[in-house]
DNA sequence: GTACAAGAGACAAAAACGATCTTTTGGGTT
DNA sequence: AACCCAAAAGATCGTTTTTGTCTCTTGTAC
């Protein structure tokens, strides 16, 4: 019921790259410095936010990443979802072999309303607006 | 990010609790059978609900777990909170030192944000509402 | 005082979390 | 082409949390 760090270091760094100049490659050990998170633990949550296209990379020298849309397009939620899987507030909204006993499940409605309401704040919340 | 077996458990076992006569005393086994979750574990979820004083129990012949208040009077929160600790979307809104990095955090608000709408959610269903 | 059922505490396997390290791949420079 | 540089990929690894189980104790009713 909370975020994981791997979820609050990829907001760090997300944010961080959200204020710089737009397109300039950033390293990971820069990045990861600044915002205090060890730095080979970013490196392996940048990979997974590059190959789902929330950030573009280069290799080698003059090489790092960057934002790959204006941080005005990309939501909090999006970044999350990226590095925690989709927001859940129970397996049995999502897997339905974990919910259903006797077939109905009153509290199944709670979870939806609980999921949609969080998934409302993240998605109006973007990376540019948390730059302050 | 989502309950864990031990919220759905308590909740299941509640639900079942409140279906019943009011005050009657159920035996752990006869719940833990009927809402198909181990015994054992059960009873460790119902010691501490009864240490909350969420439900009362009795010892003994006879004994057994019943609401410690009517249904309508427990919410979905509480019996999630007590068994799954405080509803917390980032650690850094609960513990502080984990987030005053350079003083301030612009995603905290969003935490906020977030967790008031979960808890109103789930302060407003009663066990009373999710027996159907 | 005996049977019954919850309370308490120790223990343990399995999964998730929180990293770290090494090797590989690809891009620039000389 | 040779060589650095930095990200990509994958293996590994210690710690914590989850998900239980088991045993023993305590309290209650008959």
């Amino acid at each position: 019921m909370g975020l994981t760090r791997k979820g609050e270091y990829a907001i760090r760094g997300m944010v961080y790259l959200a204020r710089q100049e737009p397109g300039k490659l950033i390293l990971v050990n820069e990045i990861a410095e600044t915002v205090d998170v060890p730095q080979s633990f970013l490196a392996k949550i940048f990979q997974g936010l590059t190959r789902l296209g929330l950030v573009r990379s280069s290799r080698g020298a003059g090489g790092g990443f960057a934002l790959a849309r204006p941080a005005a397009e990309i939501s909090l939620r999006e970044v999350i979802e990226a590095v925690e899987g989709p927001i859940c507030a129970n397996r049995c909204v999502i897997d339905a072999s974990f919910c259903d006993r006797s077939g109905n499940c009153t509290v199944h409605p709670v979870w939806h309303r609980v999921q949609n309401q969080v998934r409302g704040i993240l998605d109006g919340v973007s990376l540019a607006e948390l730059c302050d």
